[in-house]
DNA sequence: ATGAAAGCGCTAACAT
DNA sequence: ATGTTAGCGCTTTCAT
């Protein structure tokens, strides 16, 4: 029994003035209009409850306070919904709402940009699940404002993604500063992730003067991480790192599932972390890392900076950037280093 | 340099006649008009690309096509997307957008939900992360069609959980089955799902005339098991029972974290999975449950079958359930039973 | 300073 | 069978 909500007109009606002077006073245009007047309308309309229709004033506008979001894995793998939820939580602040699309890995794109802008968002955005590196159509690419946790091959979409190889450099100058020197790395094949954390080890190793050795740099699984064939190495891996005479003191993690991994095989072959070996991850799962025994030092993904950081710009108080912007990693200091 | 897009009249002065003509042809209803008519009105419409302006429709109608969601932590937590995922899909496939809207247990409910109303969705349906029991307002009672993974204390909102009981029940069965007898039992305090899943335990344990030992029915922490006080008791409640001189050979854990510990636990105490105890648990958090060695037993939760129910409810293809529907638990074997 | 009127794109009610 | 009119709630000319 709830009764019609109230208008513009039902105010005006109200007040015997014309709807185009309350419509004027509540948003402060109209330049002209005494003080007082605009004091009175804003009263009666706070009194009767008056909210703005958005429907009437998208179609007028052509549109709405709407934000698309185009989640390609986002919502399917949940763990990077941090980005999600910070960006969200900005832009509700803003009166603005944010549908969100999930597509796969750039499939049926086009397809969902056409469903989203059916409400005439204000802008899309697209999100990853992971870092990556994405391919739109031209046609595509037009009509998306900013990339988050993945970035345009094209270079012509402003984006957002953690500094991997910043990363993997801090993780080795960790380890290396708590005296480790014999420093292994599990990789992740196949990501943008992996390879660039690679490199930063790499470069963290090569500016203290320690070697790489080619039989501590091995990828975690055969196959691409996150294909369906990917088979797991560490085990075999591990197995043979320490029954080699000489064994790492160290071990770097493609990121937190293979450290759980390697805490597994660790138990196997009778080592103890961190008195033996030293354990240090990428990405900050909490659920894994923190319950790991011992819980697991990590570098935290920089989602919730990512997902900031995107609402400040589409909110318009921060510039947009100029092509990728890398946002670092925090380090999550626990008990396996 | 995109153009206008098309609208009914631009259709309509092409083929000199009325934008109301079109309009009919479009949507099947002005009940009389030449087949042939249609079929040309129609297929110029597809040539010029029409999509229907639907803001301009859902003034007319006074709603949009949306369904909001109220989330009741589904955004931060993660690992109940999955009834978001389904829901949406099925949604999405009948042209509807679903608005998702993060709350936290009930606060600010009404604040959201005047939110969302902005946008004029069809319906507003609440979701929780875990099975509660919610206590609205009755204002806000009124607005709410269907709750998701939890459910209304009054009574008067149509709702959809899971078994907990006959997951508890299935548990202790399958345990039962495999021949173990000394079966414990670590719950989860302060849940619903905790004391639901507890009693199946026990249903079971009685109808095969096992007994329920006290000291082996324990909670899994110390306070409720989500509050930040909570603290593990997994670990001294291990030592306790594997010290004893009859200890269990199988394990209910209330939940797959709670399984990660007792793992850990258990190694302490140099006791192998499965060979000594076997390990049941419930929830189905694929990123634990699978990566666990060895691999964990437990009952799904079942979510992708209550987002794909919620779907088909709100979209008309199933009718609205009377009170509580009870969705069954489905039983994941892997090795650690 | 305020009011009147037009129009955004669509559909329902009412003519013809 | 098709066309005309009106109106959803809002904002933007243009007039007063």
């Amino acid at each position: 029994m709830t009764s019609r909500p109230v208008s513009l007109r039902d105010i005006a009606e109200k007040l015997g003035i014309s709807v185009k002077t309350v419509s004027g006073a509540l948003n402060n245009n109209s330049i002209r209009m005494s003080e007082e007047t605009r004091e009175r309308i804003r009263t009666l309309a706070d009194e009767m409850g008056y909210q703005p229709n958005e429907i009437a004033r998208g179609m007028r506008a052509g549109v709405m306070p709407i934000v698309g979001l185009l989640a390609d894995g986002l919502v399917t793998q949940p763990f990077a919904t941090e980005i999600l939820r910070q960006f969200d939580n900005l832009l509700r602040s803003q009166g603005l709402t944010v549908i969100v699309t999930s597509i796969h890995s750039g499939e049926h794109t086009e397809k969902s940009i056409n469903e989203l802008r059916r409400l005439m968002p204000q802008q899309i955005v697209y999100a990853s699940m992971f870092h990556q590196a994405i391919d739109l159509p031209e046609a595509v690419r037009r009509q998306i404002s900013l990339m988050l946790n993945c970035f345009d091959i094209h270079g012509e979409i402003p984006s957002l993604v953690p500094d991997e190889e910043f990363a993997g450099y801090e993780a080795a100058t960790f380890l290396l500063d708590g005296g480790r020197k014999r420093i292994a790395y599990l990789d992740l094949p196949g990501l943008i992730a992996g390879s660039l954390r690679a490199a930063g080890f790499r470069r963290a190793m090569s500016e203290r003067g320690e070697t790489v050795r080619n039989d501590w740099l091995m990828p975690a699984t055969k196959g691409a991480l996150y294909s369906d064939r990917a088979r797991s190495l560490v085990k075999a891996t591990i197995e043979a790192w320490f029954s080699a005479s000489e064994a790492p003191d160290g071990i770097i993690c493609g990121n937190d599932r293979v450290a759980m991994e390697v805490y597994n095989s660790l138990r196997r072959v009778g080592r103890i972390i961190p008195d033996d070996v030293a354990i240090i991850s990428f990405d900050n799962q909490v659920d894994i890392a923190r319950r790991l025994d011992p819980p697991l030092t990590t570098m935290a993904l920089p989602h919730r900076e990512i997902g900031r950081f995107a609402g400040d710009i589409v909110t318009g108080r921060k510039p947009i950037p100029q092509g990728l912007a890398r946002i670092p990693f925090r380090l999550v200091e626990r008990s396996s280093t």
